[in-house]
DNA sequence: TTTCTTAATATGTGATCGAAATTCGCGCTT
DNA sequence: AAGCGCGAATTTCGATCACATATTAAGAAA
């Protein structure tokens, strides 16, 4: 059996081998780089990582509780399936989710804060020109998580992430398009409103930026297959 | 050190060791046994469950993926701390996302659906008359799922669960002064809603019902310290 | 009595191994 | 040619073990 490639990423001295395991397929799922049904064997995944069996059961098995792997009954992994219908529920709860995230972070706004946001918007747009994709969604997440941990008492991000990881390959593939259809820059809206300090245009602007980035991928999904 | 009792749950046989211990382990987060900031060990879970530490590991490691148990840096697993902070933000959450849920769910709403999420309640005014708690907090939380999961594309529950296993403790506590204040039945108040098909009326009956079942927890919680 | 040092204990981690279960391929029957 | 069944190979699972490291306890010094 051929796995597909996992993107490698730095290994820190002071990380264990299992989480090590955990970020690395998790980096995977996230940027897409499994497709929806791949199949998968501990061992398999072992041999790749130049690991033993044990930390990648134990990474696995977290990332099957954050719905990113299928531990089927029988003796199978797998990246989930999509369907349209389980795609448009995700969508619609990543947008309830992120919305409710942005109203309770709102308090926590500063100039700081906001010109920190900037920051990274800049950073996107760097890689937009550069066309370094995956770099383009760590900083697309980046954004969206430093505005929802203003909060300092959140508990909304591992929900947010789950999501994402289930949503991953196709937010990936979304992102790809991006340039072509030369959308109006989301991110830019949701600053102007932080700057006024306007909770419903945060709001509607988080609400089209998710939308513009999953519109593509579902069209996709409902026209040509699972991912094609 | 002496670990706290873990309710015994059965065990079929068809299940694997790690299954066992996370569904007990989790049983035991969900229902508030273990006490928020209670110490726990891979080795002491495995002696006091008769298994070995390699699936206590992994169960416990799934657990924390849902925010039940933190694995903290140096040697130490524990029970997360709770604080006013986070408590609010976390039935906050808890609303946020069963509402979603529910408006999700009441397209697929039907009268066969509305009669078997009105014999849970019967059972749970049962369960209330005979004082079992366990059995309240069980039979709670299948109402709410057996509603939410109407939708046969729903993807909210696990992120709903993760959110129940935070407030664990506090959810049972709630319950169990529930009969002390008589309060209106909130699941009744569902029901009537769910038959005029008016999802407004459910939406808020279910506000309510999160809302009651936090309140006291809440106010104990501000009053006298984590968990007394 | 308090604090610092040091030895002893306990713990997390990950590799390895045997057993049980499942899948896959091959040959046979229809 | 298609479906079925049997055996070999692969895989998961969980226990065990060795090692490194953190924690705890004890004892000495202040």
């Amino acid at each position: 059996m051929i796995q597909p490639e996992l993107p490698e990423i730095p290994r820190d001295a002071a990380m264990t081998t299992q989480e090590y395991a955990y970020l690395r397929l998790r980096n995977a799922v996230m940027l897409g780089a499994l497709r929806p049904g791949t199949a998968l064997t501990f061992r398999g995944l072992a041999g790749q990582l130049g690991l033993s069996p044990t930390p990648i059961r134990e990474a696995v098995r977290r990332l099957s509780s954050e719905s990113a792997i299928e531990v089927l009954g029988n003796r199978r992994l797998r990246i989930p399936e999509m369907t349209p219908g389980r795609f448009e529920e995700l969508v619609r709860l990543r947008i309830a989710l992120e919305i409710h995230a942005a109203a309770r972070a709102f308090p926590w706004l500063s100039d700081v804060a906001i010109a920190g946001l900037a920051g990274i918007d800049d950073q996107m747009d760097a890689a937009l020109a550069a066309r370094d994709l995956d770099g383009l969604t760590r900083l697309n997440q980046q954004f969206h998580k430093r505005l929802y941990g203003l909060n300092p008492d959140q508990a909304v991000i591992p929900l947010i992430e789950s999501v994402w990881l289930q949503l991953g390959p196709f937010q990936r593939r979304a992102i790809e398009h991006l340039d072509a259809g030369a959308p109006d820059d989301r991110h830019k809206e949701m600053l102007a409103a932080m700057r006024a300090r306007d909770l419903d245009a945060l709001c509607a602007a988080l609400g089209r930026d998710v939308q513009d980035g999953s519109i593509r991928a579902g069209q996709r999904l409902l026209q040509g297959g699972a991912g094609e």
